[in-house]
This record gives C-alpha cells, sequence and structure tokens, in this order.
RNA sequence: GCCCAGGUGGUGGAAUUGGUAGACACGCAAGACUUAAAAUCUUGUCACUUCGGUGGUGCGGGUUCGAUUCCCGCCCUGGGCACCA
C-alpha cells in the first residue's frame, strides 16, 4: 500500500467535493430528522488571511456539521465576510487602493482556506456584508427601525479634534492629544444616530432564561447591560441663605460673646383688596424680600401689630386682618448693625387692604424698601414651611426653584446621612440655575476643565476635585438640613441621574471628597447596635440605623425600603447606554437618511435602496467626512428629493451588519426581502440552532443580534426573540509559552504553512485532540505528529481487514460508536479522539477487524479528517462520498460486558481489584471479597461494622 | 475593588448525582531493527520507599466509610469591568 500522503489526497477530495457541490445548501427538503442551522461567527477579511484561531473555529463547526448530516439532517452551513471596516480603509489611506480592491483580493483568499481546511462550507453562496445587495437590507432594516421610533438622533458627547474638525474615537485619543495632528482634544456634544437598545435593557436580561449558553457568557451580558435596583430621591433647592451663623463678624452673622434675646414678632401677609395678590417687600440696602414683618410690644396683640406695621411700613392705610394663625414658628435672626442676637418667634397674620388708599412716602421711608405684588403661590408654599428662619426672604425669587435635583441611589436607607450633593460637571441642572450661580467663572473653569479630558483621563486621576456651586442650598428631605451642592467630575454625566446623594460616613468616595472640602460626615449605619464609632472609618456594610428619626433601629434593608416610600421612588438604573451607529468614516453601510431643507430627517425609501456608498470620494483625511465629499451623492438627493435636501454623511457601525447577518443566510438571494417567511420558517423556526465563534464576543455583538432580533420581533417581521438558541466558545491559539498569537508578539504560526508540513486532517484532528473545545490551544509543533502518527495508524488498518472482526474488536467498536456519537453531540472533541485512539490501539493488537466495522470507525473519524476517511472509504468500501453515507449505529447488546471490575477497599483505601459476573448478587460479591487473600490480610482480627456496596464499581470494608 | 473562568505528572489534558487520580497524547529513558541515523515497534515513566507500603489534584480546615469532586477560610494565574452612586 501506498504511504499516507496527504498533500494529494486533500488537494484531490477537496476538488472532488467542489465539482459535486456536495456542501450546497439545499431549502427545498427537509432533512430525516429534520434541519439545522449550524452557524460560525464570520470573519473579517484581513490581508493576513486565516490566523490558527480560525481554523480552530472552523473545524469546530465543520465536524459538527459532518455529524449532524450524516445523521440525516439537512444542515444550514452557511459563511460570510464581514468585510466593512477600518483596516481596509486604513489601507486605503495609506496606499490609495480603493477598499473594494483590498476586500476582494482578501475574500479570494479566505475562500481558498476554507477549501484548504476541508470546511464543508457552501463557498458559492458567501454574504459580503460590503456587497449592496447585502447593505441594502441593512438600510431597510434601519429604514424600519426609524420608521417604528427605534432610531434616535441625539447629541452625545464625543472626542473632538479642533483642528481636524472631526469626532475621533476613543482608541485614536493618545494621552489627550489627537494621534494625527497631536492637538488637544476636546469632549463636544453632537448629534449623532442612535438604536434604542435601552429599550430593551429588561428582556435583554430575563430572555438569557431560554436560552443554552456558556454561563460566564450570559453572567457578563446581564453584567454589560448593569441592573442596578434602587431608588430615586428628589432634592428640592433653595436660595443660600446669607446668614452663616459659624462666619464671626460679617455684616449679617452671629456675634460670639453678644447676649440673645428673644422677641415675639409678626409676620404680615398683606392681601389685595381685589385681585388675588399679595404684597412684597424689597429691602434697598440689603437686597431682601419678603413680608412684613415686625416685633409685638408688650401689652399688644399680634392682630395690633399687624395693624400697625401695614400702615406704617407701607403706606396703605385700610388693613383688615383676616386671620391669625395661631402657632408662633421658631427662627433665628442676627440683628444688622446692632449689638444683640435676636432669637425670634413668629406668628403669621393673614390681613386683606380694604381698598388702595395709601400714604405718599417720604424719600427717607423710599430708599428702604420697595413694592411688589406676587402670586398666591408663594404665599402658600410658604405657609407650609417648618423651618421659618427668615420670613422676609420667602418671597424673595431665588427661593424655592423650580428645578429639583433626581438623584439615584442603591443606599436609600442613609439618606439621613447625606450631607451634600454632588453633579458631574455636564448635569443639565447647572445650565437651569445658571442665573442663580456665584462665582460662576470658578463653576465655568472647572466644566471645561472636565469637558478637555477624555472619559479615561477623567477615571485615571482618583483624587478627588469638585467645586462648590455658591448661591443654591439643597435640602435634604429627611433631616430638612440645608446642604451644600457640589459638581465634581467623579460623578459621571451618563450614568443614573448624573447627581448623587452624597453619603460620606458610609461611601468611600463620598468620604475621600467630604475630608478634601471638610464636610461634616454623619453616621447614619453601624454594624451591631454594640459596637462603638470609629470616627475615621466608613463603613460601607448594611447594618443597623441611627440617627434617623422613626428609622433608628431597623436593619438596611427594611429601612430601605420605608424611606423610599416616603422620601423617594423606586426606580432601575442600567449601565447599557444607547447604541451610537454613526460612523465619521467611509468604509460602512451609508446611513439610508437624507435632510429636507428645514433640517428635518426622512428615510430614503425603500424603492431608493441600495443607497450606494458614492464612489467618487477622497478619503484621504482632511477634516471633512468622506461622504461630506461626494458630489455625486448630493447630486443624487437633489435629484430624487428636490432642492436643498441634503445627505446624511456617516455611515454605519460595522457591527449593524453584523448584528443581523444570520437572518439572511436562509435566503441570501432574496431580492424582495430580507427573507422571505417561507425561508424563516423552513431555516430559522425558532433561532439558529448552535452558534460557535469568540468569547471576544460575549459582550458587543452578541447583544447588538440580540437587540435586532428583538427589535424585529418587536416590528412583526420575526416571531422568536432570541437569535441564538445554542451558543459555544473556542478557546484562543496560544504559542508555546501559553500567550495569545498576536502580530505585535511575533508569535503567530500561518494555517498555510502548517496544512503544508502536517495536512489540514493532522491539523484539525491535532487541534480537536489537544485541549476541549472551550480552552485555549498550546499550539506545540512537536505534539502535532501524535495526530499525524494515529492517522498514519488508521491509514495502515487497509491491511488488516478479514471477514470478520474479533470479538474484541466488535465489542470495542459498538462502545466506541455510543461513546463518539454522544461526545460530539455534546462537543467533548478531545476525548472523542482520544476513544478513537485507544480503539486503534485494540486494533493495533488484534489485526484483525472487518470491512463493515472499518466503514463504521472511518464515519466516526471522518468529521475530524474528512479527507483521510473519504479516501480510504473510497479505497477500501466503496466509491462514494462518505458525507452522503448514514451515521453508524451501535448494538447495545454488544456494547455490554459479562464481567465487571470491582474494586475493593478497606477503610477507602484500595486493596484488590476483583473480575466478577454481573449474574452474582451482592451477598455472594460480599463473600468472594472477604475470602480475597489481599483483602484478608487488611482485615484479619479486626471486627467488621459495616460494609459499603457501590454496584459494580466499589466495595467499602469499615473494621 | 467588583465580576467571571481556572489551578491535577516534565507538557497538553482525562476522571465529578462523591467511588481505582493521572486515561489518551507529547516528551523523556531503555530495548528491538539498522553499518549508522531517521522512521517504526516493544517496555517503562507522579514522588518517596526498608518493595510491605506511604504521601499526593494551589494552601489550611471541615463533612464522609470514602473528597480532584461538597462546605468554610485563604493564596495564585488568566480574562473582563471599574470613581457605576
Amino acid at each position: 500500500m501506498k504511504k499516507y500522503n496527504p498533500k494529494k489526497i486533500e488537494k484531490k477530495w477537496q476538488k472532488n467535493w467542489q465539482e459535486k457541490k456536495i456542501h450546497k445548501t439545499n431549502s427545498n427538503k427537509k432533512g430525516k430528522k429534520g434541519n439545522f442551522y449550524l452557524l460560525d461567527m464570520f470573519p473579517y477579511p484581513s490581508g493576513e488571511g486565516f490566523h490558527m484561531g480560525h481554523l480552530e473555529s472552523y473545524t469546530i463547526s465543520d465536524v459538527f456539521y459532518r455529524y449532524k448530516k450524516m445523521q440525516g439532517f439537512n444542515v444550514l452551513h452557511p459563511q460570510g465576510l464581514d468585510s466593512f471596516g477600518l483596516p481596509a480603509e486604513n489601507y486605503a489611506i495609506k496606499t490609495g487602493t480603493h477598499p473594494k480592491k483590498t476586500t476582494q483580493k482578501n475574500s479570494k483568499n479566505f475562500l481558498r482556506q476554507w477549501t484548504e481546511i476541508g470546511s464543508g462550507h457552501d463557498l458559492e453562496n458567501i454574504l459580503i456584508t460590503s456587497n449592496p445587495e447585502y447593505y441594502k437590507w441593512t438600510q431597510w432594516l434601519f429604514g424600519e427601525f426609524f420608521k417604528n421610533n427605534l432610531t434616535q438622533r441625539k447629541k452625545e458627547k464625543t472626542n473632538w479634534c479642533p483642528s481636524c474638525k472631526t469626532i475621533i474615537s476613543n482608541e485614536q485619543v493618545e494621552s489627550g492629544k489627537c494621534e494625527r495632528c497631536k492637538s488637544e482634544i476636546l469632549q463636544k456634544e453632537i448629534f449623532s444616530w442612535f438604536f434604542k437598545i435601552t429599550d430593551f435593557s429588561d428582556a435583554l436580561i430575563k430572555d438569557l432564561e431560554k436560552v443554552d449558553w456558556p454561563e460566564h457568557t450570559k453572567k457578563n451580558q446581564t453584567n454589560w447591560i448593569g441592573k442596578k435596583e434602587g431608588a430615586e430621591i428628589e432634592f428640592s433647592v433653595i436660595e443660600k441663605d446669607f446668614v452663616d451663623i459659624n462666619n464671626d463678624g460679617g455684616k449679617d452673622s452671629y456675634k460670639k460673646g453678644v447676649k440673645e434675646v428673644e422677641r415675639d414678632n409678626v409676620v404680615v401677609i398683606v392681601e389685595h383688596p381685589k385681585e388675588d395678590k399679595f404684597l412684597c417687600l424689597k429691602w434697598k440696602k440689603v437686597d431682601w424680600q419678603g413680608f412684613v414683618t415686625g416685633g409685638i410690644e408688650d401689652g399688644q396683640t399680634a392682630k395690633q401689630t399687624a395693624e400697625q406695621e401695614v400702615i406704617e411700613e407701607t403706606g396703605y392705610q385700610n388693613p383688615e386682618v383676616v386671620k391669625v394663625y395661631n402657632n408662633f414658628s421658631h427662627g433665628k435672626f442676627f440683628h444688622v448693625g446692632k449689638k444683640v442676637n435676636r432669637f425670634a418667634h413668629y406668628q403669621i397674620v393673614h390681613v386683606k387692604l380694604k381698598n388702595l388708599k395709601r400714604k405718599e412716602r417720604n424719600e427717607e421711608e423710599k430708599e428702604i424698601a420697595d413694592f411688589f405684588w406676587t402670586d398666591k403661590k408663594k404665599v402658600e408654599s410658604f405657609l407650609k414651611r417648618e423651618d421659618m428662619k427668615y420670613p422676609w426672604r420667602v418671597f424673595n425669587n431665588k427661593n424655592f426653584l423650580k428645578e429639583k435635583i433626581k438623584t439615584f441611589t442603591t443606599r436609600a436607607d442613609t439618606l439621613y446621612g447625606v450631607t451634600y450633593l454632588v453633579l458631574a460637571p455636564e448635569n443639565n441642572f447647572i445650565k437651569n440655575i445658571w442665573d442663580r450661580i456665584e462665582k460662576k467663572k470658578e463653576v465655568e473653569k472647572y466644566q471645561e476643565k472636565t469637558f478637555k479630558k477624555t472619559e479615561k483621563q477623567r477615571l485615571e486621576n482618583k483624587e478627588k476635585t469638585g467645586v462648590k456651586i455658591e448661591g443654591v442650598f439643597a435640602e435634604n428631605p429627611a433631616t430638612k438640613e440645608k446642604i451644600p451642592i457640589f459638581i465634581s467630575d467623579y460623578v459621571l454625566g451618563g450614568y443614573g441621574t448624573g447627581s448623587v446623594m452624597a453619603v460620606p460616613a458610609h461611601d468611600q468616595r463620598d468620604f475621600d471628597f467630604a475630608k478634601k472640602f471638610n464636610l461634616e460626615i454623619k453616621n447614619v449605619v453601624s454594624k451591631n447596635n454594640k459596637e462603638k464609632e470609629i470616627k475615621e472609618d466608613v463603613f460601607q456594610g448594611e447594618g443597623i440605623l441611627k440617627n434617623s428619626e422613626e428609622f433608628s433601629g431597623m436593619d438596611s434593608e427594611k429601612a430601605r425600603e420605608k424611606i423610599i416610600k416616603k422620601f423617594g421612588k423606586k426606580k432601575n438604573t442600567y449601565r447599557l447606554r444607547d447604541w451610537s451607529v454613526s460612523r465619521q468614516r467611509y468604509w460602512g453601510t451609508p446611513i439610508p437618511i437624507v435632510y429636507s431643507p428645514k433640517g428635518e430627517p426622512k428615510f430614503v425609501g425603500e424603492k431608493n435602496l441600495p443607497w450606494l456608498l458614492p464612489e467618487d470620494v477622497d478619503f484621504k483625511p482632511d477634516g471633512t467626512a468622506p461622504l461630506e465629499k461626494s458630489k455625486e451623492l448630493k447630486k443624487r438627493t437633489e435629484k430624487i428629493f428636490g432642492k436643498g435636501w441634503k445627505p446624511e454623511t456617516e455611515t454605519m457601525d460595522t457591527f449593524v451588519d453584523s448584528a443581523w447577518y444570520f437572518l439572511r443566510h436562509p435566503d441570501s438571494k432574496n431580492k424582495k426581502e430580507f427573507c422571505s417567511e417561507k425561508m424563516k420558517k423552513f431555516w430559522i423556526p425558532k433561532g439558529v440552532d448552535l452558534y460557535i465563534g469568540g468569547a471576544e464576543h460575549t459582550y458587543m455583538h452578541l447583544l447588538y443580534a440580540r437587540f435586532f432580533v428583538k427589535a424585529l420581533k418587536k416590528i412583526g417581521h420575526l416571531n422568536f426573540s432570541e437569535p441564538f438558541l445554542k451558543l459555544r466558545h473556542q478557546g484562543f491559539v496560544c504559542d508555546e509559552s501559553g500567550k495569545k498569537m498576536s502580530k505585535s508578539k511575533g508569535n503567530v504560526v500561518n494555517p498555510d504553512d502548517v496544512i503544508k508540513k502536517f495536512g489540514a486532517d493532522a491539523a484539525r484532528v491535532y487541534m480537536m485532540f489537544a485541549a476541549p473545545v472551550e480552552d485555549d490551544v498550546i499550539w506545540k509543533e512537536e505534539s502535532v505528529v501524535g495526530a499525524y502518527r494515529f492517522l498514519e495508524k488508521v491509514w495502515k488498518i487497509g491491511e488488516y481487514l478479514e471477514k470478520k472482526s474479533s470479538k474484541e474488536v466488535e465489542k470495542n467498536l459498538h462502545k466506541l460508536i455510543k461513546k463518539v456519537s454522544s461526545q460530539i453531540e455534546d462537543l467533548k472533541y478531545n476525548t472523542a479522539i482520544s476513544d478513537m485512539m485507544k480503539f486503534i490501539n485494540v486494533l493495533e493488537k488484534e489485526k484483525e477487524i472487518s470491512k463493515k466495522d472499518f466503514s463504521s470507525f472511518l464515519k466516526l473519524l471522518h468529521p475530524f479528517a474528512p479527507h483521510v476517511c473519504e479516501e480510504l472509504y473510497n479505497e477500501k468500501i466503496e466509491k462514494k462520498n462518505i458525507l452522503l453515507t448514514p451515521w453508524p449505529k451501535y448494538d447495545e447488546k454488544k456494547t455490554e460486558e459479562e464481567n465487571f471490575f470491582l474494586v475493593v477497599q478497606v477503610l477507602g483505601k484500595k486493596r484488590a481489584g476483583i473480575e466478577i459476573s454481573k449474574s452474582k448478587n451482592q451477598k455472594e460479591i460480599e463473600s468472594i471479597c472477604l475470602k480475597n487473600p489481599e483483602v484478608k490480610k487488611w482485615i484479619e482480627g479486626k471486627k467488621i461494622k459495616k460494609i459499603i456496596y457501590v454496584p459494580e464499581k466499589i466495595l467499602n470494608i469499615v473494621v
């Protein structure tokens, strides 16, 4: 017999398969056992061609394909090229070669390599995402999303290079500078297109229950979406207090060492005689506003004082008391200019003017205060106030801002410990209250500094920085305390509400900030009741509440629930953001949108698809978006839509192309639909049956594909909600020291060289044997020979062919068929191969195998080593493609043994092994074991306490 | 810091409803064949050992007749996320 020569036979059969089109997809008739959709993650056709990872990944799926097909399934095992993307464009910028040409050239190479590794794809029918026939449907789907409100054009912060006048990606920013022109990068908000993936946040988590995916992949997806259950708590904002009791010596301040005087006062609400409005005073010297007030002299009633004060202070002559509110409220007032601290009690008196008869005030009186009328709302809000510190300033238009600050928290139980708020510098609240902010320059400066930073830089510096917003205070809704508001870059604009209720006693970041800015730290949770407080410690755990009024003494969980109920509302927040799909790049799917002269976006319409990527574009970067420079695109737009209409000049993120390709494969030639209902039903009734690809796509690609399916289901184009029913990852291929192969490390092995040296079959067998499918494979050339030797041994078996197999061989073969079948089904390829090697080892001793049994063995091995098995099958068995023959069956009876091997233990230690007939019962077995001389040695002179028998496995004697 | 995966001979790995640890393969060693080498074949290959055994699956405990497998507490490696409230 000739020597095993992989080079010769592999070429020969690859040609045969191609000519016979044995891998051609059959979309007409279901298989005996049904249909199966098996999919590989399709590659980007890079200039380097395959790397070892491709070889591994395609082999994994090919083994499954051949196995399923022989089992009687009609298998869809398609292939494609994810051919839009940056490398081709960058290559174009460098060399001037059009990306189209580069892509065509690389694609050819990929097709050659698929053939040479023996991968069974329908290669005459591959999808290429950069072909207009494909991207027509990417655009059509964009249109569907657009029509169904699943797209959004909105502003988002991006890296902006002021000299190139373009957005660049995070990867293109080198330590805050543009990699091309080295100018400082700014954070700038610009409009771009988004897909509303966040509409599906909950479904994207929940539906993971439905699919058979690796657990870690599911967890990663869940973490990426990052759902957090918590609460939203609103903080009212009030104007700044001018009086600072801690500040000794100021004009308005509390004076230490000066006596305090208590006094009763009135606050008079003066109502207009006809209209529903109220009088407000405006003191000129101190820039305060408020009601008429006055001290109650001894012997006077509040009513009398009120009437008197109105006449004196306002000049109106006919006040009539409507109501006197009974309760005196407390407040502190530190008298201006006098050497006394006045602690005042206020009583509110409602007065209505009979008419507007008024005594003209003299110049001196006019200098003191002005009047104006204000509406009822302000009076009402004043009456509701509990802390009437400064009643004359309630009317101040700086007070009680409409805007409230929303905060998100997972620890509502710490609300009583909130001693300040922090907003992200980009929080819109700041813009909304801009007029009221003092020291605007400082705020502006800080914002600018933050926006200059990229996200990365912002995270690098962990030292807390920030600026206090002077002019406003927030009110802690629980304690009613006035708390300061800061902006700081440790709070992120895009997460939660972009603002944080700071609890320095129970959050490390808040603690650090509080330390730096000397803010109050208020302990409200302790580990348990007994433990003494250590001031400097930040206790971030849950525990027992204290200093929290009625919630003190509750555990965190219970208190959280109650506090949310009283002061806020339950709310979830997600880490997931909407998917930004706009790219200012050339080599991608053009966004099929045009703008009316008014600037309104409009979908170009189905009849104008494919909305072709213009060719008259100089893609060398000069600052403007590449498509912006196409005259053809502008002309096209105006010709179809009219004068003044403008095309969108952005292209789509290439992840969009790959987010739906699996829906195109079943009907890739269809010119009317992205996939007909018939083909959906035929090939993809519930989703892709098995999807194989790298774990590096755990996040983006899988998430996007899942979003597409959910969105299309919502619109009504699909009736299933998860794209990939079963998913398996393959590991990486590493060099001998276990490092990932990469161009930059210079440790890559070229699959072409490997195939030249060992042949595709040996390479495939080694890859599948070296490690479990999901683990990394270490490429060790000296180990590949093991796989080669194995195939050589198989090759030689032709010499042993007899009429009948020996009993031993027959028994082993039937066991092998049973085992290998289930192992392939479970993708446990490494043990499947080792079992086949064991079988060959048995055969080498026996040298007696029938033609029929050898045929069965070849079928088992064929998925792993298709060429050599095809050759042997055709030489030794029959002239027929082995792939088209049925998978071997086994006889259950022939796999059964008469005897079993029993391990006998004494005290859990193996002492003997005995061959025992299956016909024996437990008692018989026990007596055999106890008589065994090896066992006797260990139990002699000892009392037998217990005998544990595990049927056909172990017998343990306890003494 | 958090999340995920993992840690078994010289190497890749096998074995888990708890039941012979190291299958299979690489490498290595010895032998056969050969003038010789390669290839091939045979035998051996966890460590220690007084050849009776003993220890051994990252470390330390625990449960059990019996633990690589289950529980508790650590250590290390790889990957991901991260000032995420």
